[in-house]
DNA sequence: CGTTTTTAATTGACTCGTCAATCAACAAAA
DNA sequence: TTTTGTTGATTGACGAGTCAATTAAAAACG
């Protein structure tokens, strides 16, 4: 029984502070939703910071695989890089949970020291994925261009994110691959220090 | 008297969520820092979702004066462009509570239509400001290198303002920079379509 | 100028609601 | 009968918002 509560519990709370927009959701509501009784919430989880945090640790992980699934698909450095551009901009990131999920997650990040390893995991994890297929293409510089991709990356996901009903899709998705272009395109050039 | 306990309201609130991270701060908090009684902050706001509204827009107002200020300084269109490039990355935009205060920014503008539109202001008042001044620069490309300027310059604040200790100042102002010069060198090299 | 009336500022005490966490008790499987 | 799953009821604490009552300032009046 234990996983399948559980399991349920990350799912109803992922579901309630994707509904809430925020992490002031009550333990009440989380285990409702999940058809069970509060305490039995509280008697799997020890309490209610343990449940965001197995929520959040769930949607990263779920981010990290769709990555992963880019990745393994892809044949080439510059196919693999362009994946893992694509797999930050895939619909499932913009379904208004997991957008909550991320924005309460820089929140908690600022306070809750395992919010902020665990996102800084994921950050690290983009940024040596970038810098691993970047480098047979531009070389020592592979470490800026990287730090410049991701960065845009997340900029564009958070306007994206934020501006209801002007989702028109993949434009994010092009003005990243531009940006990778130009860093293509401009290895070499000058090379000063 | 209004006037000043409605700002002194107003920097205690933005204290306090500061130095919370969260808007999970009561008024009764509030309103021991700013020195007087719960009973007269809900006098003066109503209630505590004025007074954040209240403490957000002035943070934002304070960011907007920033830029302003920059602006007025700078000579000709790449100049211009660079103030506005730095402003973003000023010291002043990484104390505590201003992270606090746009991280939960983000977050109430999910569900709140004020926060959203407010944001969008910001968001669109950056936007024009660099077209205006890269269309002199690159003409029609200005658009679309806005953009990935707007969305570089957010998405690094995010990561500078959620890594403590590593913030080593300028870093984040070179790699937008560097964008800059990419966007202006590759002015008229591809202009299909 | 002194007195009365009006208005603004201010608070302590209170209401009503909510919520996290606990626990004793019940059910059901092993 | 021991272990596991499960809950209703309860507790203790806290918090937003209200209100009647108090003081202080200002305005109107004679």
């Amino acid at each position: 029984m234990e996983p399948i509560r559980r399991a349920a519990l990350v799912k109803a709370t992922i579901d309630e502070i994707g509904q809430a927009g925020s992490l002031d959701v009550t333990v009440a509501q989380i285990a409702r939703r999940a058809g069970m009784s509060s305490a039995l919430a509280h008697h799997y989880f020890g309490g209610k910071d343990q449940i965001f945090l197995a929520a959040m640790r769930h949607t990263l992980s779920l981010y990290g695989a769709e990555v992963r699934g880019a990745l393994a698909m892809a044949r080439g450095p510059r196919a693999r890089t362009e994946a893992i551009i694509r797999a930050g901009f895939n619909r499932s990131n913009f379904r208004s949970d997991v957008i909550a999920a991320w924005l309460n997650f820089y929140v908690l990040a600022q306070s809750d020291d395992q919010a902020r390893r665990l996102l800084s995991v994921y950050q690290r994890r983009l940024h040596s994925n970038l810098v691993f297929n970047l480098k047979p293409l531009i070389g020592p510089r592979a470490g800026e261009a990287a730090v410049r991709i991701a960065g845009l990356i997340d900029g564009l996901y958070l306007r994206e994110a934020l501006t209801r009903g002007a989702s028109l899709g993949d434009e994010p998705t092009r003005q990243v691959l531009t940006l990778l272009d130009h860093e293509l395109k401009s290895f070499g050039k000058d090379t000063a220090t």
